[in-house]
RNA sequence: GGAGACGUGGCCGAGUGGUUGAAGGCGCUCCCCUGCUAAGGGAGUAGGCGGGGAACCGUCUCGAGGGUUCGAAUCCCUCCGUCUCCGCCA
């Protein structure tokens, strides 16, 4: 959510960032229904405090005894209260006219953002490691010999529909060890705190992270009108919710495997096969929240430690900044990381690093006290995939597949597989 | 699912109709004292919104909304949330 007072004072700079992103010039709207709500809220307020200063004068003129003073006063405070309910109404629904709008319109790209209308535009800003080479026609995941036997697509849709897939033996091993790892690494080295969450959230959470008011239908509500997470930035930022923290604490930085459910309504047809895209998929989230001035560095650190993971798989990645074309609803600047997948011959999204700035701070109200002080201010917050888990198995069979149909495993996963690093032909750890 | 209790400031915790935006404690900030990784004394310290260059003024907020009243944190209603006990259960 933005800052009226931001926009009033920067109409331009407001409309000129939304542009670049393809919106539609909306401070002059802003303006105009910021100064409904000031006129409106100024009116209630002098009829309140006429109110206030009658009633306390009839206090005192019923405490000393003069009643016709008191009756008169009496009077005159009932009076005022039409008048007073009818300016706040009005105050009220100035306000909320006001908020409806603020909440649907999304974050200012950074400066550092690169112009562009999709991710054909996105730049490229770093590069690690090299595409594995083979000397036969590298396959897609789910034809790999040593793989499929590990998806079972056919139960999968039977059981909850298309989209759904269940892993079986060592490939069902083999996620579930990944997962650890990320978690591990994140909790060794990279100075995050573990969490455990829920995956259901109240819809509020939902707000705050900015999934809606406008992308409700890409997620699962329950009947009792609760949410189930898309990603568990959802869970992990909204801890900070409605917070007033001590500078000297932050930033937070958290981390937590979950569940991730998207409904995905608008991706029909789109990577339908294999387990690229699917409807429940798991995934190891960062969360950082910081002090504005810490963002920049945040965000740099946070997508370090993604990348590192891919580097200890030995996987080739590239990292992109996603251009305004591209950039997520509450997102100022997102690194997205793509590995390499020999199979499509292409980079996918494996990880997308996001700061919100004080974005999704306002949405929540999640504040910290500075340290001289002062009054509180909204935190940053950033959010970034560690990874996706699914998406590292698929990179992690592609790249290591062999002529026979077996894949040979990253050295990183040992310790997590008692030193068995290939994948047989037939489905086995060996 | 059944029964009950509760929801106050950064935190804990008083407060059942009238300067209570709110005692007290903790925490924090500043000052004083203290020859020292201790202790003591004093002062200050809620948030939002509106106006103002600022000092400051106004207004709202004691879970949310509504009601009673000249006046509500305090009384009434509705809703939301939390907790406890019982039941069921991983």
């Amino acid at each position: 959510m933005h800052d009226i007072r931001f926009v009033r004072e920067n109409p331009a700079e407001f409309d000129g960032a939304l542009k670049r992103r393809k919106e539609p010039p909306l401070s002059a709207t802003l303006i105009e229904l910021d100064a409904a709500r000031r006129r409106s809220i100024g009116e209630a307020e002098e009829a309140q405090a006429l109110r206030n200063r009658a009633s306390q004068e009839a206090g005192q003129a019923r405490a000393t005894g003069n009643l016709t003073a008191f009756e008169e006063l009496r009077a005159e405070v009932s009076a005022a209260k039409d008048r007073i309910s009818k300016l706040e109404r009005e105050a009220e629904e100035n306000s909320r006219a006001l908020d409806d709008l603020l909440m649907t319109i999304p974050n200012l790209p950074h400066a550092d953002v690169p112009d562009g209308s999709d991710e054909s535009e996105n730049l490229e800003i770093r590069r690690w490691g090299n595409p594995p080479e083979f000397d036969f026609e590298p396959l897609e995941h789910f034809r790999i010999a040593g793989a499929a036997v590990g998806l079972d697509f056919e139960s999968g849709a039977k059981i909850s529909g298309s989209r759904f897939v269940i892993l079986s033996g060592a490939l069902a091993r083999l996620h579930r060890v990944l997962s650890q790892f990320m978690v591990d690494t994140h909790v060794t080295a990279n100075g995050y705190t573990e969490k455990w969450t829920p995956v259901i959230v109240r819809e509020e959470m939902m707000w705050g992270t900015g999934q809606l008011p406008k992308f409700g239908g890409e997620s699962y509500q329950l009947t009792d009108g609760k949410w189930l997470v898309p990603t568990s930035e959802v869970s992990l930022t909204n801890i900070a919710s409605g917070m007033i923290v001590a500078e000297g604490s932050l930033p937070f930085r958290y981390c937590a495997h979950t569940q991730c459910f998207r409904s995905e309504a608008g991706a029909a047809g789109k990577d339908t096969a294999g387990m690229l895209r699917q409807h429940q998929f798991e995934k190891v989230e960062m969360v950082s929240v910081t002090v504005p001035r810490c963002s920049d560095d945040e965000q740099r650190r946070m997508t370090r430690c993604a990348e590192g993971l891919l580097e200890e798989l030995e996987l080739h990645y590239r990292t992109v900044s996603l251009c305004t074309g591209d950039l997520g609803f509450g997102a100022r600047r997102t690194f997205d990381i793509e590995v390499w997948l020999p199979g499509q011959g292409k980079f996918r999204e494996i990880s997308s690093v996001s700061t919100c700035g004080d974005f999704q701070a306002r949405r929540m109200n999640a504040r910290y006290r500075p340290a001289d002080g002062g009054h509180p201010e909204f935190v940053h917050t950033l959010n970034g995939s560690g990874l996706a888990v699914g998406r590292t198995l698929i990179a992690i069979l592609e790249n290591g597949q062999r002529a026979d149909g077996s894949v040979a495993l990253p050295a990183a996963l040992s310790p997590y597989l008692n030193g068995k690093l290939m994948l047989s032909p037939e489905g086995d750890l060996v």
